[in-house]
DNA sequence: AGCAAGATCGGT
DNA sequence: CCGATCTTGCTG
């Protein structure tokens, strides 16, 4: 397996965040080294999208988001659940694919409490890092997209964009 | 300083 | 359907 180079991680979300189905996630940590299949995905992209945390403008919560494509942004939502995402784009340019499932675990609150992942990864370097990392096996992927979840809030155009990836198979 | 809201989840 | 639970960002 190879792990991912920040020139995945720079282009649009709307690319990366399918792309990342089927792709790994691996976890050193003082449960040793896991290996976690990607199985769900959703785009957040940049000051347009109502749903994105980064319309609300630049702030020290959103910031990674900010930064150029392989960082981690993780925020805590609901005093409870971790959520998972990984920055995409180039610098400047906030955008975000939210992790929202793993084989096994379905739903962003889970896996993230699986991974162990909390505010401890904010900023993390997902091309450098020796804790967390994406690797492919190369593998083709086939999967289905719907409106995401969540996030009636943003107004009926944005929450209708067909910006969830599920996998279906693995081809 | 106070408050409302939230990319969820599990139990009624 | 409802409550848990707490950080963030906005208002005053």
């Amino acid at each position: 397996m190879i792990r991912l180079s920040s020139n995945f991680f720079t282009r649009d979300v709307l690319i990366v965040a399918p792309e990342l189905l089927g792709k790994i996630i691996v976890i050193n940590d003082n449960r040793g080294i896991r290996e976690y299949l990607i199985t769900e995905t959703e785009a957040y992209r940049g000051t347009e999208d109502l749903a994105c945390h980064a319309c609300k403008g630049r702030t020290p919560r959103t910031e990674a988001m900010y930064d150029s494509g392989g960082k981690i942004y993780v925020y805590l939502i609901y005093g409870m659940y971790w959520m998972l995402n990984f920055v995409t784009g180039e610098k400047d340019h906030p955008q975000a694919a939210l992790i929202r499932s793993i084989e096994g675990f379905n739903g962003p609150g889970k896996l993230t409490r699986q991974l162990q992942i909390d505010k401890s990864f904010y900023g993390e370097n997902l091309c450098t890092s020796d804790r967390i990392w994406v690797a492919e096996k190369g593998n083709h992927v086939d999967y289905i997209t719907t409106k995401r979840i969540g996030i009636d809030y943003a107004g009926e155009k944005w929450n209708n964009q067909p910006w969830r990836f599920v996998l279906k198979s693995i081809l």
